[in-house]
DNA sequence: TCCGTTGGGGAGTGTCACTATCCAAGCATG
DNA sequence: CATGCTTGGATAGTGACACTCCCCAACGGA
């Protein structure tokens, strides 16, 4: 298949997929001759993976790299290459150190993991993007007095829990280790909108049961 | 209170303020003479919530605008206010319209809302900024071939709800319409990246369970 | 041989969230 | 009143990012 016709299947433009080839995130087409490269069936599906990280899961284009590089090296045992690439995940800013609220937050979220008994996330707490990510949104929620506490905190990481044994379940049906790693790196993007949204509709929907249908200004 | 101690205790540069009060995230300060304004604590406040807003939240300028407007907006009952506060938010970019797999992302969320009976998110569907979040959500899963049926959805669903009840239960303990308005756009918002990343904690956990500790490469 | 098409590569575009700089008007001190 | 620092407002610039435009040389069918 020539670029025309990548292009034409994935719906990406051929400048765009050029920028890609550039930037690594899809490996060069087999040179036919000087000026020309064939592009296999697995371009296309590398291709949409691309697409699916940095439209539908806003990943930087570096980051993509980072992540799709994670997932097929070798060297690395399963567990650890699902982690190194969810850990290239984008997560946020870094919490401001020099903060009580992060102070206050950091503690809130240590108990938190120590209530649950999350000892994998304990003992590597302090490298976790995740880890640094939910501090810096509870110190937020601090600062602007908003409740976080380890109780409220809980009833969402129960959750979280239901969705991951859920997501893995998933994961596991899958046979080969590729397959696994790179479906748990999808599952983990591309279901954050969709949990998202969700949850969005579920509070419309929540919020038009108490306070729609002329219980104004309430 | 002046500019620059705004600032400092806030801990936002005069350049980015002033950037704000450019940009109207911030009403402008009491003028004290021609070139000195005062500050007061709500414009602190204000500022931190649109530092959330923007930081934690990634919410575009613009749009954090938007949203301030909406929360704002007296002529509206509190139920419409929520809805058009939350309705702003960043949503990801649009389904691609001539796709078959946008199609059948949107027959798939229209039956799933069907038996969820969500009527309120059905009436709206079209219009719902959250709803065609999930459609391009789905619909990139299914492009790569992940399953995302109604079934599988529906898990997702559930899970949503229960977060929603508990996130409305707290937005009613807030006195005043403008307060619950606000406590609904910042929890919606804030607690975006916390559910995310206790998400990514809990299937970090959970595949450490499944996989790690010397269970190399299967 | 001609001419449209192809792939590669450098440079340009638009957006976005700041940020650096300038200027005039305070205010503080001698 | 003069001097010099600070303040707030406005304009223009920065750097990151994800493309996107355009040119060129090499194909390759007529």
């Amino acid at each position: 298949m020539r670029l025309a016709e990548l292009s034409e299947r994935s719906g990406v433009s051929t400048a765009t997929i050029k920028y890609y080839l550039r930037e690594r995130l899809l490996p060069p087409g087999r040179r036919v001759t000087a000026t020309q490269a064939e592009y296999s069936e697995e371009h296309l599906r590398r291709l949409r993976l691309v697409r699916a990280l940095i439209q539908v899961g806003r990943v930087p284009v570096a980051t993509a790299r980072e992540v799709l590089t994670a997932v097929e090296d070798d060297s690395l045992d399963q567990h650890m290459r699902i982690g190194a690439a969810v850990w290239s995940l984008p997560h946020g800013p870094e919490p401001a150190e020099d903060d009580p609220a992060t102070e206050t937050a950091r503690r809130e979220v240590d108990r938190l993991l120590e209530e649950l008994d999350w000892g994998f996330s304990r003992a590597v707490a302090a490298l976790s993007p995740a880890y640094r990510m939910l501090v810096s949104a509870v110190a937020a929620l601090t600062r602007l007095g908003y409740p976080c506490d380890v109780q409220y905190l809980t009833a969402y990481a129960h959750i979280s829990r239901q969705l991951s044994v859920h997501d893995l379940d998933l994961i596991e049906e899958y046979a080969t280790p590729l397959e696994k790693v790179e479906a748990a790196v999808m599952l983990t993007v591309l279901y954050e909108p969709v949990l998202l949204s969700l949850r969005r509709l579920a509070e419309a929907e929540e919020s038009n049961r108490r306070f729609g249908e002329g219980k104004k200004g309430e």
